[in-house]
DNA sequence: ATGCATGAGAG
DNA sequence: TCTCATGCATA
């Protein structure tokens, strides 16, 4: 269930593993974004920017926050705490690499299941590729892909498979999309308020007309977005702290990069 | 690749 | 209820 993919066509992997009508695609890549960003303030919250040294016109200045310093030795061996930087670099490489051994993200997820009984989706590979994870879920994951890589490529073919799990039967809502004009209103108000009140989501829902549960979960969405390693948008410089009123409001902050 | 959704925890 | 990790379904 974890072969390098066919060159023939068959892409499988990523359709076995749950990838229904979806195209090829599986070895790919373009020339990433870049993050940028700015960290600060909590206590505890190592965000960092990225200099970026290869990519040119960076525009934003990037913030020199330090972020999580390493305590002590080298970046690539797993273990403490990584900075920004070095979770950028992994998953830079992680993502080339992958992709040199002919593997897609689904097959990884897989993969992550059958070698440590933590099976993950496309979906999770992908987002660590394109650090679209809080950066304490960079930092839970980044030991599970690493110990993935070297055993993918000292290639020990030691075909440990395990089942799935099984499927679960709850049946999920249909997917509601929401309109671009609703979504820009939405995106209004979440500028002016991150954090509505049970009763200003009810009358923003109404006035929307979208159920309010949808306005709920979109708002927490939102703010899950904001809270990403290469957040979209762009925090402006003095627009800090959006949320908690309250002193120390822990997290957040970002950065802004075009994600492409 | 990403939008909307679920569910476990925490409070 | 919110956050947080995670993913089905879809663009």
């Amino acid at each position: 269930s974890l072969q390098p993919y066919t060159p023939g066509f068959t892409v499988n992997g990523m359709l076995g593993a749950g990838q229904p009508g979806l195209h090829h695609h599986g070895l790919r890549d373009a020339p990433r974004r870049a993050a940028a960003g700015a960290a600060h303030h909590g206590p505890e919250h190592p965000r960092a920017p990225r200099p970026h040294p290869g990519a040119a016109g960076r525009r934003r200045p990037p913030r020199p926050r330090a972020s999580r310093p390493p305590p002590h030795h080298d970046p690539h061996s797993d273990e403490d705490t990584p900075t920004s930087d070095d979770l950028e670099q992994f998953a830079k490489q992680f993502k080339q690499r992958r992709i040199k051994l002919g593997f897609t993200q689904a097959d990884v997820g897989l993969a992550l299941g059958t070698l440590y009984g933590n099976v993950f989706s496309q979906t999770t590979i992908c987002r660590f590729e394109a650090l679209q994870l809080s950066f304490k879920n960079m930092c839970k994951l980044k030991p599970l892909l690493n110990k993935w890589l070297e055993e993918a490529d000292s290639s020990s073919g030691s075909p440990t498979s395990i089942d799935k799990i099984a499927a679960q039967g709850r049946k999920r809502k249909k997917r509601t999309s929401i309109e671009v004009s609703v979504k820009g209103a939405l995106e209004s108000h979440f500028l002016k308020c991150p954090k509505p009140s049970a009763q200003e989501i009810t009358s923003l829902a109404d006035s929307l007309q979208l159920e309010k549960e949808v306005v709920r979960v979109w708002f927490c969405n939102r703010r899950q977005k904001e809270k990403r390693m290469t957040p979209p948008g762009g925090t402006l410089p003095g627009a800090e702290d959006v949320y908690g009123a309250s002193r120390d409001t822990p997290p957040h902050h970002g950065v802004q990069t075009p994600v492409q």
